[in-house]
DNA sequence: ACCTAAATTGGTAACGTGTGCATATATAAG
DNA sequence: CTTATATATGCACACGTTACCAATTTAGGT
C-alpha cells in the first residue's frame, strides 16, 4: 500500500506546526481563518484522511462498535441491517463477530473485546438464561458499555433491547380467539431458546387472559425447524380427543410445516384449523393459504440498540434500562374468520 | 472504561524493559528462559492483551478486512458468514460496511476504506458493469488489496470471487431437457443487476448448447421480487401461441410467483409446465409442488475470498485471478418427469 | 508609540507497541 | 584470568494524532 498523507505533510507544505493543521482539523476556534483556509486547501489537494488508529490510540476511543452474533442467518440479517446502517449514519464502524455458537458459553465475550477495542459492544444471544452469565458479569466489571439484544428484555438487570414476545403472542392469540377459535394448539421453538421460552410463556398467559384452559396435550415440541414441527403436528392431530381449531406456531417455518401436516391429514385450513406463524419470512405471504404472522420490527432494534449504546457511553453510571419492541400482526388467508 | 493493563505495567513488574516485554509477546527468540517466564506469568496475571490499535499503529497493519455490501437480506447473510467464520478463524478482525445501495456508484469505495484502516477490502456489488468503475481504479492506484465478490468473474479485469452463474443456469436447463421439456420460458431477474444479466445470457448459451432455439416471446422481464414475475408470468401463459413446458425463474422468489400464476391459470405443474427456480430459499421445499433449484455455495466464497486476499497482500505484484464456483441442482417436484 | 490583553501559533509530551542499535551480562576459548 | 564471542537486555525513537503550556503575534486602548 501507498504511504498515506499524514497531518506533518501538510503542516510542511502549510508551513505550519502539525499541532496547527490538529486544530484545524478538530475545529478548534482559535485558528485564524487565513491559515485555517490555507490549511483546508492543502488538505483537499493532497486528499488528505486523518488515520483514525492514530487518532484512536491518543483518545482511547476507537468510533467504532462491535456485534458478537452466533450466526448470521436471515433472521439476523435485518438486525445487522438495522445496526449497520445506523453506524452509518452516526459516522461509527462495526466490527461483526460471528460466533458460530461456540462463544455463547465457554469463551468470554471480552476475548475479542478487549483485543479489538471497540468503544462499546452489541451482543445478540439466543440461548436462554434465567441468571446472567459469568461472562457477562465480567463485562460489567471491565466496565465494558454493552448492550443486549433480543434477551434479558425487561429483566432489570442488564441494558437491553429487543422485541416483546410477550405481547407479540397476544396479538396472535387475541386475533385466533377474535375469529372464535377457542381449543388453541401451540408448536414450540424449544426451551434452550430465549425466544422458544418466552413465545411460550406468552401464549400460556394469553390464554390465560381469554379464560381458556391451557391442554397440555395440544403443545408441540418444536425447535424452530420444519421436520420436528411437522411429526408434532401430525402427532396432535392423532390424538384420541376433540381436534384444536387453531394453532400458534413459534415461527413461520413451523407454521408452514403445521400447515402441510393439518393438509396432509384431510383438514382444511383456515375452515378446520386457523395457524398463526410468527417472523413474517418473506415467501409466507405466497403460500396458499398465505400465512398470518406477527411481522417483528428487527430493524429497529440496531438503532435503538445504538442509541442506548450511546447513552451508557456518555453516561457509564447511569440505572440499566431496556426496551421493548412492539410488533405487528399480519392477517392472510391461513386464520381469516 | 477502566485502564487496560499495557506492556510498560507489566515491565514494571516484572522489574524489565518494556521493550523485553514486547519481544516475549512477539516470540523474539534472543531472550532468556528465565525472563520469559517470569514475563508470561505475569501477563497471565494481570489478563494481559495487546492493544491492537497501537501495534497498527506502529506496523501499519490492522489485522482486519473490511467487507462493503449494499444491504443485509437474506441473500447476503450466508456470503457474510462465511467471510466472518473465515475471519475468525484466522484471527481478522472484520468491519461490516452496508451501504445502503448509495455508494454503488456516486461515493468512493476509498471513503471507507482509507478512513478504517483495513488490510484488505472485499466488495460485493450487485450492480452490472461492463467496465470497471472509476472508483474502482482508484482503489488500484491506491494500491489498497481487495477482492471483488460476485462481479467481475472471469472478467480477468480485477481479482474477484463469486458463483459461475453460466454453468449453474445449465445444470437447470440441462435438467429441464433431461426431463423432455424443449420450449421452456425464462424469467429474468433485471438487466441491472450482474446476477440478472448473467443468468439470463447463461440461459440463452443453454438453450443454443441444446439446439433450442430462443424464442424472445418467452422472456419474461423480471426484477428477482415476486409481483413483476408472477405477472410477466402469466402474460406469457396469456400468448396467443403454444404454451411453454417449463420455465426458469432467475430466483426462487420468482420461481414461486411463477408457480402460483401458473396454477392461477389452471395449468399443473410439472405436468403441463415444470418450474425451476435459482437460490435454493429454504422455504422452497416445502411448497407444494417442491420447487427444484439450484444451491449456490454461498458460505464458500467468504473463505476463497478471503484466501485470495491474502494472496494478493502477501505479493501485491501478482496478477490478477478470478475464482468461480460451482453450483448444485437440487430436483424436486417442481420439475421431475 | 507603548502597554496589556487577547488571539494565534509552536513546541513537546503522550497514547501503547515495535525495532535497530548500543550496552551489559554470561559463556567459551585460550 | 584475560580476551573474544554469544546471548540478553536496555535505550531511544518511531508510528500519526491530540492536548497542554509556553511563546509569539496581533489588536485595542491610552
Amino acid at each position: 500500500m501507498k504511504k498515506r498523507t499524514t497531518i506533518k505533510d501538510i503542516a510542511r507544505k502549510a508551513g505550519v506546526n502539525h499541532s496547527t493543521v490538529s486544530r484545524v482539523i478538530n475545529e478548534n476556534p482559535a485558528i485564524s481563518d487565513k491559515t485555517k483556509k490555507k490549511v483546508l486547501k492543502i488538505m483537499a489537494d493532497l486528499d488528505y484522511r486523518p488515520n483514525l488508529i492514530a487518532r484512536g490510540l491518543v483518545k482511547s476511543k476507537t468510533n467504532a462498535f462491535a456485534l458478537i452474533t452466533p450466526d448470521v442467518n436471515l433472521h439476523v440479517a435485518p438486525i445487522i441491517k438495522g445496526i449497520s446502517d445506523t453506524c452509518r449514519r452516526l459516522n461509527y464502524g462495526l466490527m461483526l463477530f460471528s460466533t458460530d455458537y461456540w462463544l455463547e458459553e465457554s469463551r468470554s465475550y471480552l476475548e475479542v473485546v478487549k483485543n479489538w477495542l471497540v468503544d462499546g459492544v452489541l451482543i445478540y444471544n439466543v440461548i436462554y438464561h434465567k441468571e446472567i452469565p459469568a461472562n457477562i458479569k465480567e463485562l460489567q466489571k471491565e466496565e465494558i458499555p454493552f448492550v443486549f439484544l433480543n434477551k434479558f428484555i425487561g429483566s432489570g438487570m442488564v441494558n437491553a433491547v429487543g422485541i416483546n414476545n410477550y405481547s407479540a403472542v397476544e396479538l396472535a392469540v387475541d386475533h385466533l380467539v377474535n375469529i372464535g377459535r377457542k381449543r388453541i394448539a401451540v408448536i414450540n421453538g424449544g426451551m434452550m431458546s430465549v425466544d422458544g421460552v418466552e413465545r411460550f410463556e406468552g401464549f400460556k398467559k394469553a390464554l390465560e387472559k381469554h379464560d381458556i384452559e391451557f391442554d397440555k396435550r395440544l403443545v408441540g415440541e418444536g425447535n424452530f425447524f420444519y421436520n420436528e414441527a411437522y411429526e408434532e403436528m401430525k402427532r396432535i392431530l392423532c390424538l384420541n380427543m376433540e381436534k384444536p381449531d387453531a394453532v400458534f406456531c413459534a415461527n413461520d417455518l413451523m407454521a408452514i410445516a403445521a400447515i402441510n401436516a393439518i393438509r396432509d391429514r384431510g383438514l382444511k385450513i383456515p375452515e378446520d384449523i386457523a395457524v398463526v406463524g410468527f417472523d413474517d419470512l418473506e415467501a409466507g405471504k405466497y403460500f396458499t393459504p398465505a400465512l398470518t404472522t406477527i411481522r417483528l420490527p428487527q430493524q429497529d432494534i440496531g438503532g435503538k440498540a445504538i442509541d442506548l449504546l450511546l447513552k451508557i457511553i456518555n453516561d457509564p453510571k447511569r440505572s440499566v434500562e431496556d426496551i421493548s419492541l412492539e410488533s405487528k400482526l399480519i392477517v392472510r388467508e391461513s386464520s381469516i374468520k
